[in-house]
DNA sequence: ATTCATGCAAATCGTTTGCAACCCA
DNA sequence: TGGGTTGCAAACGATTTGCATGAAT
């Protein structure tokens, strides 16, 4: 569901911002490479092609409000700057990434599965959890196959 | 249990390092705040205490140094720089941490807990994990007292 | 004596900000 | 028209690096 656009410009009306150009110039990118986790700078290239005359700022200033309206999802994946993903609209908990070290893949967990734990620490530290940030570090399938036949 | 600084002493000698007096101050600093997230500049502000001469650049080389023999574990805390603690050298696996939002309070939560969930992931996706970082966010005991009686 | 480590300052890199010109509502 | 927005360049803050000096083995 959800014209994402639509969504964007309401949120923008009820705060009396705009929707410019710009700014429809770089959540279009991102709705474009959905299931990517595209950088700043990627952003800018990208929003370069159709609008040469961008400046990197303004993507990072829209890159702050489109997160701000959780229409986009920040990420660190630990390559020095950060990563941006398009929020999936159904999800009320954070999907989890599978990061590979050999060959520096991300795949996506869309299983939550950290009720159980989440309840045991409410009981036992009486901390109640409203989000996560779950990185896994391993080796995927085909650095697997990989390595099993050299 | 170890001594830490003997197992610096000897990770260093075994590939020709030296164990220079700022690279025990650094390291000295880090076990005398155990239980701590200590940034660099944090670091670097209590060897100084002893050892004004010391320069950032050299914590920042140590604390690498350090990371990299798997002394002290680098987290990222949100707050825009590196955090430091010592590593518990009976983990097999990472601990969480419990950010608060409220507070900004940080626990710890021992208890791994993921086994199934890496299991599952193991079965579905043939990814094999090694290792995994995990952030829970929310409010912490403390606020929550606060929160309910104002 | 050799080789690695240090302190300092300059360089780097991602990101933010100040400001005059600009343009959407 | 007017206030938010832009592009540019300068500023920023954490971290890294080059280099001559200094210290550990």
């Amino acid at each position: 569901m959800a014209d994402r656009m639509e969504d964007f410009r309401n949120q923008l009306k009820e705060k009396g911002y705009k929707l410019t150009m710009q700014r429809q110039a770089v959540l279009n990118s991102i709705i474009e490479h959905e299931g990517e986790h595209l950088s700043t700078e990627e952003i800018y290239e990208l929003v370069k092609k159709n609008h040469p005359e961008i400046g990197l700022a303004t993507v990072y200033r829209t890159l702050l409000l489109l997160d701000r309206m959780e229409l986009v999802y920040k990420l660190d994946l630990d390559d020095g700057c950060s990563r941006y993903e398009l929020n999936k609209d159904n999800e009320d908990h954070r999907h989890h990434h599978l990061i590979c070290t050999e060959c520096g893949s991300v795949e996506e967990v869309q299983e939550d599965l950290l009720e159980s734990l989440e309840e045991q620490i409410l009981q036992k530290n009486g901390f109640i959890i409203k989000d996560h940030r779950v990185k896994f570090y391993g080796c995927c399938k085909k650095c697997i196959e990989l390595l099993r036949k050299p």
